[in-house]
This record gives C-alpha cells, sequence and structure tokens, in this order.
DNA sequence: ATCTGGACGGCAATGGGTTGCCAACCAGTT
DNA sequence: AACTGGTTGGCAACCCATTGCCGTCCAGAT
C-alpha cells in the first residue's frame, strides 16, 4: 500500500486532479462544498502532498536553510532555536548547515541548496560582500549579525551595547581598556572595536585592540597573556568564550579577577552566570534574533515589496552586571 | 539567466539528457571520453542537478532529517553537531526539527518529512514504541539515547555509566542516594533510574527516586527541596541543567555542597566544568553519538542487512569527578 | 563473409503535483 | 431571446532528472 497520490484522491472523489490540487493550494478556486468534500476523501486515504514534485514545479520548497558559521559556538544554539521555531509555525522545514569557519564550506554548500531552498539565513557569515549580494539574488536571504548594504538583516544593535559597556568601565574608574579581537573575517569583530573605539574616545578613554583570536575558550591563554601585557585594567573579548578561557588563565597566573582586571564578554551564553567569577556580558534576546531573520525571510516570499529598502532590525542589548567587573585598581597588575 | 539543466547541456555537449546524467549518477554506463566531455561541459555551464527532480523519480533525498526532542537543552547540540557532521561527509542535508517534548507534534513532524527525507535520526524521542516501529517501516530510523527492539540504536552506555557513579559514592561512604527523575516518558530516565537501583543494591545502598522533573534549571528548586527532604547524603540528577539548579538551591538554603551533600549529574555540558562547585558528572562523547547514528543511517540506505539484527551501539561513558562529590556527612543535612 | 555479444547512446515514459487556458454553466441584463 | 460576465472544473503541458528498453556499432569468433 503505497502513499496515495493526488490521482487516487482525485478518482475517489470523482473529480479531477486539478481540482485536489487547487483544494488545497487555491482555496478560493474551487467551491467551498467541492472543497469539502476533496478533503474528506484526502484525510480518509491519508494523503499528504509530495514536497518534492510540489517544488519542482511551482519553485516554492516551504524550507529555509540556516546557515551558521561555527556551530560549536553555544551562542548560535540560541539562534538556531528562534529560527527553528518560526519555521515550524508557519510549516516550514529547517536545514541546517555548519560552515565550520571555512568560507569556501559556507559558499559551496549554499550554491548545493540554492535549488533545494526558499532563502537564506545566514549567522555571522563569513563571506565577502559581493558573495553575499550575489547569492541573495538567487534566492531571498536574510543576515544575522551582519550588516551588508542593500540586504535585510537582523542584528544585536552593538553600537549602543558598546557604548554601555564602556559607560559601564568607566563609571567605574577604567582609564584603559583593551580588546580582545574575533576572527579577522568577522564582520561583528570589527563593528565591535569601531564601537568601542569610538565610545572609549568620547569618554576620554585609551583603547586598544590586540588579536585576533579564535573566540574559543582555548585562546584564552594568548588573550589574557597579552592583555596584561598591554597594562590595561578592563578586558573586553570578543565574547564570552574567550571570556571564559580568559578568566581561567588569569586564575592560573594569580591575577584576581575583578580587582586586578576587570572582564567583560559578549553574548551572555548559559555558562556565563555560572563561571567563577560570574561574567559582566552584553547580553540580548538571541532567539528573537534567529526569529525575526526567519520571519523577514518569509515575508519576502510573500508579496513583493518593491523598491522599499530592505529591512534592517536593530535588536536591542543588555548589558548584564556581573562579578567579573569592578573598580580599577590604582596600579593595573603585570 | 536561469540555472542550467540537464537539457542544457546536453544540448551544448551534443548528447542526448540521459547520456549527461548516466555521466553523473552511472558513470560506467557512459564512454570515458564522453563523460569527460558532458562534464567539462557541465562545469563550463556552471549546471548543478536540482535535487528534488532527482528524489522525485529516484526516491533517493540525500537528506536525512533529525528530531530533538527539545532543542533547549544545550546537551542535545553536542549530538546535532556530530549528525550535521557526518551528514555533511557524505554529502546529506540534515533537517532539524524541535519536538519541543509533545511527542504530538514530533509524530506530526515527522509524518511530514517522511516524503522528503531519506531517514530519521530521532534523539531521545517521547514516542512509544509502537509509534517508532511504524516510522521505521516507513523510513529507515536509528534512534539516539533511546532502545526500541529491533531497531538500531545508539546510545551511551548508562547501565556502566551508573554503575560507575555508585561505586564512586559509595567509595567515598555514602549509604543512601536519591535519583531526581526525568519526564515520565523519557526512556533515559527509566534506564537511569533502573540502573542506578540495581547499582545501589549490589553495593547496599539505600536507593530512592522522587520526581518527576522536567529537566531545567528552574525545576532545581522543588527537586532540591525533595532531595533534602529525603536525608538522603548522595543527589543524582537526571541531568546537569536539573544538577546546577539543584546547587543553586542548595546554596540558597546554606546547604554546603560537598561537604553537607554530594551532587552528581549527567551529559557533562559545558557549564558543569565552570559552575561552583564544578559538578561531578557522567560524561561521554555525545557528538560520536550523533555521528554515529547517521553513520548507521546512512548504511541502512546502502546495501541491504537482510536478517541481520539492527545494530544497537553503545558507546562508553566516563564519570568526569568535580567538586560536587566528596566523603558522606555522618548525620545527612535536613 | 556471417554471426554473436558487449559497449554505448538515444528515445520516451515516468514521478506527483501545478497552472494556463478553455469550456460549461448560471444568474442577471437588456 | 440574446448577451454579458463571473464562477467553477477539466484538459494537458510543464517542471527536471532518471531509467527501461531498444537500436547501432564494432570487435572478435567461426
Amino acid at each position: 500500500m503505497d502513499r496515495p497520490t493526488i490521482y487516487d484522491v482525485a478518482t475517489a472523489a470523482g473529480v479531477a486532479t486539478s481540482t485536489v490540487s487547487r483544494s488545497f493550494s487555491t482555496p478560493n478556486r474551487v467551491n467551498a462544498e467541492t472543497r469539502q468534500h476533496v478533503l474528506a476523501v484526502a484525510a480518509r486515504l491519508g494523503y499528504r502532498p509530495n514536497p518534492h514534485a510540489r517544488a519542482l514545479l511551482s519553485g516554492r520548497h516551504h524550507t529555509v536553510a540556516m546557515v551558521v558559521s561555527d556551530i560549536t559556538n553555544p551562542h548560535y544554539f540560541e539562534l538556531i532555536r528562534g529560527a527553528e521555531m518560526r519555521a515550524k509555525a508557519s510549516e516550514y522545514t529547517l536545514v541546517l548547515v555548519n560552515a565550520e569557519e571555512s568560507p569556501r564550506i559556507e559558499y559551496d554548500q549554499i550554491q548545493r541548496l540554492v535549488p533545494a531552498v526558499d532563502g537564506f539565513v545566514l549567522a555571522a557569515s563569513r563571506l565577502p560582500d559581493e558573495n553575499l549580494t550575489q547569492i541573495a539574488a538567487q534566492r531571498p536571504t536574510v543576515l544575522m549579525n551582519r550588516q551588508v548594504r542593500g540586504l535585510p538583516s537582523v542584528v544585536l544593535d552593538h553600537v549602543s551595547g558598546c557604548r554601555q559597556i564602556v559607560e559601564h568601565l568607566a563609571s567605574l574608574g577604567h582609564r584603559h581598556l583593551v580588546y580582545l579581537a574575533g576572527p579577522e573575517n568577522s564582520w561583528m569583530a570589527a563593528t565591535r572595536w569601531s564601537a568601542l573605539r569610538h565610545a572609549a574616545d568620547a569618554l576620554g578613554l585609551r583603547s586598544q585592540r590586540i588579536g585576533p583570536f579564535t573566540p574559543k575558550v582555548s585562546q584564552g591563554g594568548p588573550a589574557a597573556d597579552g592583555a596584561l601585557h598591554s597594562r590595561a585594567t578592563a578586558i573586553v573579548a570578543h565574547n564570552d568564550l574567550l571570556a571564559i578561557g580568559v578568566l581561567q588563565r588569569l586564575r592560573q597566573r594569580s591575577v584576581r579577577v575583578p580587582e586586578d582586571v576587570s572582564v567583560v564578554g559578549f553574548d551572555d551564553i548559559f555558562a556565563a552566570e555560572l563561571c567563577t567569577p560570574s561574567l559582566t556580558t552584553l547580553g540580548g534576546a538571541h532567539a528573537e534574533v534567529g526569529r525575526a531573520a526567519v520571519e523577514i525571510l518569509l515575508q519576502a516570499n510573500g508579496p513583493a515589496r518593491d523598491g522599499a529598502d530592505p529591512p534592517q532590525v536593530a535588536l536591542p542589548t543588555e548589558l548584564m552586571l556581573r562579578s567579573s567587573t569592578a573598580d580599577a585598581r590604582e596600579t593595573p597588575a603585570t
């Protein structure tokens, strides 16, 4: 007993296949009574449309692909979660792809999926702007935590967030901060540094950047050593993983946090409030970023919004004050 | 300029579409020279096969669906990671579905995907055995952290793992443990309790179970209170999230860990070694579970392994000794 | 010179829906 | 009674790759 097709339903209901098809996809092209009858028969037979057959001609797949630059990072889980839930709510299927921090893998995977999905949400893409624009020309594309002129995007507002961080540090008497930069081709890393620097300038703090570092716990060692060498009193790490690695290294070197130096992270991952000392970090509704990105994508598949600029959403951030930041020491640790 | 089809390639190469198709899928049905030529032309045109058209007739989709009972739990992300990587290695696409702990959602989503995927990997499925068997009859299915007679599965060996836990506790002088149970329909919860009880019996420890609890941090409050009420000296929580919640509640109630009670978790999530005190927990190569499950699934699509019993893999666990377990107190805390 | 069989390429049906176009029908106008 | 326009259902082409089957060709055997 094979899965029934539209033909089986049509025969059983005594109508043409087109009527069956329209009963599902174009309800108002068919008489209400006829439709009811068809749907009843379909339900009785246990009919379910074959998504491939549907996609082949119509081009609509009811599928979106989410590409993540590094699935290892727990921060992305929240994005994935938000995206998955939003997709499911509209009966869309979410395809998950890990780019392993490699632009080449990212690009190849996307090209492979182009004919199979309705659109892409790219989380912290490592691809250059031109590639993104080109991909967006093939399929609707929404960026997460990345902005490119002319493309829709959802980001957490890091400009405001970085200002919050610097104001917080300044209010504690810090005069010199060091930013432990993320990967070279990370838009986020560039944005954070630029925002930190401007905020620091505005408030008269000295700021410097070292790195880049791969944002993992394991990189915390060299990052912490570099930060101490800079003699800054406040360390702003590219993300929480790196910050946690820094905390571990500082403890190892008997540098006290927050007494000797303050440490700030980004992302507010689950572990940030559990580590010792608990980590001051810039949080935000990450799941909401995922949700919003898919939302925009689904709208892009709907009525054309010609001319209108693509939406560039910036969601608010909030600085989670915890125990890793405190008054600046007079003399920074060495 | 639309994406080129097999027809465009055929025309450009001066052959029939069937030759083009065979150049890709049945290399030895076509002359080597012809094939080279076709591939060259295809590459020049930037041809990529349309997966839907391919799936429609051949039935092979190069896609596997992974269904997760609760995407919120960081533990699953390791499974997802492993599964994603293994799928990508074989150029398979991974579809991710969250069942939100609801058997009904889980079942519906699976049925929706049946015609679109080559098989399922189900992580900690909450469905009853009959449903799983029925699904497996429709598409190859591999279970993760769940075992059902006659179905392939990959689990961490919790029988041995629970024995390790109990032996560890016994060696510290504990005589009474309490298990904070997970969800009612969780196979894992039943397995853990059964294994703990047997190991406890064998070593002459008293064991009891309370719950069920939803395994989240927020449930740690009631769980901890119940555990204290039991007057056991050792608490074994269904997973690390619950254990972390328990630690928080115990601190709030000024019960010292590990001096007054010992706490053990399961999963060894990232946060387990960062919380205070760091958590003794049963770890294992979770990503490997995901990897192995997809591996088995892909093999199932290959040569038929008739008669042979479906593989039931049990991967080793390891007890991560940290600071939340220590010698039992003479008199348990109240 | 004829036969045999393997290698190779092409024709056309196939899978399961979707949709443009046409025809039938009906009610309401004039 | 003839005409108009809107609603509804059916026919058949279409999407794109796969594959069963057949025909051609050529080398080697007899």
